[in-house]
DNA sequence: TGTCTTTTTTAAAATCATTCTAATCTATTG
DNA sequence: CAATAGATTAGAATGATTTTAAAAAAGACA
């Protein structure tokens, strides 16, 4: 658990992967992003944190970096909101809870929840993805 | 089906039930949105067809519209892509085909798709709505 | 290592959907 | 029909995201 060796090891590796130069951007990027389980954030949010942990990035960058990051596969955006997008570190088959109170996202494994029979997509079209949303509220208001 | 006779019956009666004054913007955009068939449409379609049917309306009408409309549960808001908004006019419990290639909507009637099991909310939340998303693309590129 | 080439980053401007503002108009009520 | 409350509008403002063009950093290689 000695990261300070070498610090950037594991996304070194995953940037080399996809064919990204490893960029002090990118691997402080993927460093906020890959090395704390996972994840959803907007551009702004990841943004604040690169400040906090005093990695200069501006905004341009956050942005070109988590679309690279989304077409590369490592992550996958998510829209649930008018007005803004979130990019999730979890690639694997799973669905989200999302807290309109909060605006936060929330995994759902893929085995909670089940999607029991699928109806066949239109002649000519293959099913790319399937998103469920569960949309949930504070009781008592 | 003489809609000549009584051109805004229906809708002004919509209008009426859920509290909202009959205008003439209000009236000529519920009855292209409710006089024909399920809907999917984005505020700038709106707007475009409003043009075609000679009917004069703001983009900024267009809009404190469709909120009002979504507000008082005769459409819904869809987010399926960034960017923008999709206003439904139905309102019954079903979900959705999202074709990724022409940015088109269509309806599953909720008894084609079938959520077998819902996990429970986080502790404190209810479920406020399930919203499924099935992306779809044309085969053969 | 230094130089050349290509890719990245960046600040700033541009874009696009949506909301706000404040002025004008229209429905409704008495 | 006048008064008033509510609606519509053009245009400005906002906010997220993308583009632009120039400067900086990375990779290749002599």
């Amino acid at each position: 658990m000695d990261n300070s060796v070498r610090p950037y090891g594991q996304v070194y590796e995953t940037l080399r992967k996809v064919g990204l130069r490893p960029t002090r951007q990118r691997l402080g990027l993927a460093r906020l992003l890959f090395e704390n389980g996972d994840r959803h954030v907007t551009a702004e949010q990841l943004h604040n944190e690169a400040a906090a942990a005093n990695l200069r990035v501006s905004l341009a960058t956050i942005y070109n970096t988590l679309n690279q990051f989304t077409e590369s596969g490592l992550m996958r955006e998510l829209v649930v909101e008018p007005g803004r997008s979130y990019f999730d570190t979890n690639t694997s088959d799973h669905h989200h809870f999302f807290h309109e109170d909060t605006a936060r996202l929330q995994d759902i494994p893929s085995d909670a929840i089940s999607v029991g029979k699928v109806p066949d997509p239109p002649a000519g079209t293959k099913v790319e993805r399937v998103d469920i949303i569960v949309r949930i509220k504070k009781t008592t208001g």
